[in-house]
RNA sequence: GGAUGCUUAGCUCAGCGGGAGAGCAUCGCCCUUACAAGGCGGGGGUCACAGGUUCGAACCCUGUAGCAUCCACCA
């Protein structure tokens, strides 16, 4: 027997472990259909927040309700070690006792790394088993162990010997901060305040000067040239000239190209090859050299004289104040302008020509594109995120994938001893003739092949054989580019297939403010925290059934508390149904033969709720099919059968109770498991866990239309005298005299409205009296004896009258539309056909009770 | 500059071609033996605006405005 109330902390106590002991979460029944998907892996820098709720929660639910489908259902868990962020939290506790990584070397600091993912990974595992993840622990992978290594290494050795990875010096993000490059997505831009300097340059040989704005003085060292527009008639004469560096006092040529924009600064641009990306096309164009000013902590090198080992920033001040003296600066401007950040650091991103890996995107883009216009596409949903990656793959530029990092995966290229050559090899070279490249690869490159080197790709698996490709995916939208879009061109380059065939795409979760949940704003909410408030199937149910796929959502209490209180809810309707049953009480077969009208009611709504919800939940509408089941849980089930019950418990109806509310717990057991479980095992038939039950059945033998209808009438008449009493004054247990006219609708149905409506007595019959209230239902009218006057009842009648001919009116103009007729779904018009013949039928019914008062 | 989403009840959001919905809040009545973390009954909306398509538009199309996000550019 349930307790009185829901306790959440009792219920949750020991199910986890007792499912994964069991081995319910382990995949492997060749008897059943596989069904499969791995798990967006958490990288092991911190603990849980909302946002790993929101991408893993929809996969237990499909993972939970697929092998109730009865599915061999294989979810891979895992985390990622998440190259640059661990790193800098190693480094950060590394600092806090006063050494640096280079204190360290290579090798020991890699071990402290390696014991931090040991450390974190066991706090992932907690994580996972209080929010219910019912993970394959068997087949758990690291993005940097064995088996992605042997995949990382054959792929870049596939794709250097195809030519599709390349080493090259190219203008990257560089991140100051963490000495590292970075990947044209780990930089993000924003708005901020800087200066605009107006600096005069000398022309040589004439006593002229032409204006050059900047942002960046610094680079001045680097520069090579100034351009201006060639249609730019200001500088026309001087174009061919040289004019003086302000910075060193060196010639530049004055040169003339149109991608100089004319309207923006002042026309003039200055040229720095190795510190812009643009401004490297142009030295390319025209032949001139690439010069570095900068190291890599952004520290100015030599040829910023005076100022070598200045911090960029200090020497822009020192450059600036120098100019200012020798009178060649015009003015400065404050602008707001956009400027890149590392995504890790915050730093602001240093342009820089550097030497790298690259993966050659174009080829690999393109059969994306390919792909997404045959039959072997992933689908997304929502649909339109499928747009966000093809915008993606049709523009992205060539991906840097080296890093200047120790935690990742050492990119397998060897540079020979004797005469520097490069080699690439999946098995080590000998160090005493090769030196291995020091840098590690992005870690989103390893990321990228998680659904299939999982499964054991490169090599011929029985799991990659039965479980690629996978089902699902789900994640959140701000990682399609991070993640989707290289999991989709990997698997389709190396595997010929695309990883996953569907990708569900979930919005963000924000604070109730709507702003961002972030570190710096502090108003992240600790999962754990709310489990331990309302309990964890309250957050589950609360984060997938609140928000449509793909749309952000606020977190709120509010709603917290109310999802915990509609599992109380269901918590008690199980309670009552199990005091009903009583101890002794045995489940059989409902014998449809012994059933009640409301009997009937309730198995067809049960009947089509499932069929609704199931319908729902194959679409992953999580909020939908939540909704249809919350609907009959409240208004069919426990207002409206649990009570009419309490007044028939004839012998079918207890086999019809423990029917509907097993179908209930079954129903919501993806969303809820834990309180699915509690009570499920009080029932009094069930098996060792829930998780051995099938998802409910539809149903169809139990489908009865005109007892619906009977229900339907019986919930009306009752609203309608509460709303009466209400209305009137009466009290709500006020015994009132009612008449149903010409004849009851249903046999039993005194009973219900003798105890609901407190009725002092019911009758029937053909003609009704005058002096009260009456209600019209098509066929059957009630009476209720009141005192009232005629004048309102007529009103009242004439109102109704209006109202019904008004509905008469527009469904005879429906119907009698060819356009509708020709047009509209069989089901619409027979729908409206009825509708409208009961209409007819109520209007009749108010005319002719007007008629007889006069 | 390009793209996407949003604008529906006081608040937070569903619905996305066939009669405006939920939760919370609000008002009134109830401690009815499953549940007061409850029950019952009510009030509350020209579905941002303007055009168009349709027999029929909150829903589809076009445009406008506001808010949000992403991408690109920014000497």
């Amino acid at each position: 027997m349930l307790d009185k109330r829901y306790d959440h902390l009792q219920v949750e106590e020991g199910k986890y472990e007792k499912w994964k002991e069991g081995g319910y979460f382990t995949a492997g029944d060749k008897s059943k259909q596989p069904f499969s998907l791995v798990i967006p892996p958490p990288n092991v820098t911190g603990k849980l927040h909302l946002g790993h709720v929101m991408d893993t929660i929809p996969d237990d639910i499909i993972a939970r309700y697929k092998r109730m489908k009865g599915f061999d259902v294989l979810w891979v868990p895992g985390v990622d070690h998440a190259g640059i962020a661990t790193q800098a939290k190693v480094e950060e506790r590394l600092r806090k006792q006063g050494i640096s990584r280079y204190d360290l070397g290579r090798e020991k600091f890699l071990e402290k790394a390696f014991e931090w993912k040991e450390e974190y990974s066991a706090t992932i595992h907690k994580q996972w088993a209080s929010i219910g993840l019912s993970v394959d622990y068997t087949r758990e992978r690291f993005t940097l162990d064995e088996g992605l290594q042997k995949a990382v290494k054959r792929v870049f050795k596939t794709l250097y010997d195809e030519g599709l990875i390349y080493r090259g010096e190219r203008i990257i993000n560089w991140d100051p901060e963490l000495r590292t490059a970075l990947s044209n997505i780990e930089v993000v831009h924003s708005d901020d305040e800087g200066e605009f300097f107006y600096f005069l340059y000398d022309v040589v040989g004439e006593d002229k000067q032409i204006v050059v704005a900047t942002t960046r003085p610094e680079t001045m060292f680097g520069d090579v040239a100034v351009f201006v527009n060639p249609k730019d008639k200001r500088f026309a004469d001087l174009v061919g000239k040289k004019v003086i560096n302000p910075a060193n006092g060196q010639e530049l040529p004055l040169m003339a190209d149109p991608y100089v924009d004319i309207s923006f600064g002042t026309g003039a641009m200055k040229c720095t090859p190795a510190h812009d990306p643009n401004d490297f096309n142009l030295a390319k164009k025209y032949g001139f050299p690439f010069i570095k000013v900068l190291d890599e902590s952004a520290k100015m090198n030599e040829l910023a004289g005076e100022y070598k080992g200045m911090d960029r920033y200090e020497c822009r001040k020192a450059l600036v104040e120098r100019i200012k003296e020798q009178g060649h600066l015009q003015k400065i401007e404050k602008i707001v302008h956009s400027v890149g950040h590392s995504e890790r650091s915050g730093a602001v991103v240093e342009p820089m020509l550097s030497k790298q890996w690259f993966v050659k995107m174009r080829p690999l883009a393109e059969a994306v594109l390919a792909s997404q216009k045959s039959a072997g596409k992933v689908d997304f949903i929502p649909k339109r995120f499928e747009k966000v990656l093809l915008r993606w793959m049709a523009s992205c530029d060539d991906w840097c994938i080296s890093r200047q990092l120790w935690w990742g995966h050492r990119i397998p290229a060897y540079y020979s001893k004797e005469d520097g050559s490069v080699v690439v090899s999946e098995t080590p070279l000998d160090p005493a003739l090769y030196d291995q490249d020091e840098d590690v690869l992005d870690t989103w490159f390893s990321s990228g092949l998680w659904p299939f080197a999982t499964l054991g790709w490169p090599d011929k698996t029985p799991d990659f054989d039965r479980y690629f490709p996978t089902s699902v995916l789900v994640t959140g939208y701000d990682i399609i580019f991070f993640w989707v879009s290289r999991m989709v061109f990997q698997s389709l380059h190396f595997t010929g297939k695309s990883p996953f065939k569907q990708v569900v795409i979930h919005g963000l979760i924000r604070d109730e403010q709507g702003r961002k949940m972030s570190k710096s704003l502090g108003n992240g909410i600790d999962p754990i925290d709310v489990i331990a408030k309302y309990g964890v199937d309250a957050l589950r149910y609360f984060i997938t059934t609140n928000s449509t796929p793909g749309q952000d959502m606020r977190y709120s209490d509010e709603k917290l508390s109310a999802s915990a209180n509609y599992l109380n809810k269901i918590w008690n309707a199980c309670r009552y149904v199990e005091l009903t049953l009583g101890e002794d009480y045995q489940p059989k077969d409902i014998d449809k033969k012994g059933l009640n009208t409301l009997d009937q009611y309730i198995l067809t709504r049960l009947s089509k709720t499932i069929a609704a919800v199931e319908k729902k939940m194959d679409a992953y509408q999580f909020g939908a099919a939540s909704s249809i089941l919350y609907d009959f849980v409240y208004d069919d089930f426990c207002s409206f059968y649990l009570e009419m019950s309490k007044v028939s418990g004839d012998g079918a109806t207890k086999d019809v109770l423990f029917h509907v509310i097993k179908s209930i717990i079954l129903l919501i057991y993806p969303y809820c498991p834990f309180i699915a479980e509690e009570m499920y095992l009080s029932l009094p038939k069930h098996q060792n866990s829930i998780m051995e039950e099938s998802y409910p059945e539809e149903m169809k033998g139990y489908r009865f239309p005109s007892s619906e209808k009977k229900g339907n009438i019986l919930k009306q008449m009752i609203k309608d005298v509460r709303s009466y009493k209400s209305e009137t004054g009466l009290a709500p247990n006020e015994a009132v005299k009612l008449i149903l006219s010409p004849k009851l609708p249903f046999k039993g149905i005194e009973a219900y409205l003798t105890r609901f409506l407190f009725a002092k007595s019911i009758e029937e019959a053909p003609e009704l009296p005058e002096g009260g209230r009456i209600y019209n239902y098509g066929g059957v009218s009630l009476f209720v004896e009141h005192e009232e006057d005629k004048g309102t009842a007529k009103a009242r009648l004439n109102e109704e009258i209006t109202r019904l001919e008004a509905e008469v009116a527009r469904g005879e103009k429906m119907l009698s539309n060819p356009g509708f007729l020709a047009k509209a779904p069989k089901e619409k018009i027979k729908l409206e056909q009825d509708k409208l013949s009961l209409n007819k039928q109520k209007l009749a019914e108010a005319k002719a009770q007007l008629a007889k008062l006069g």
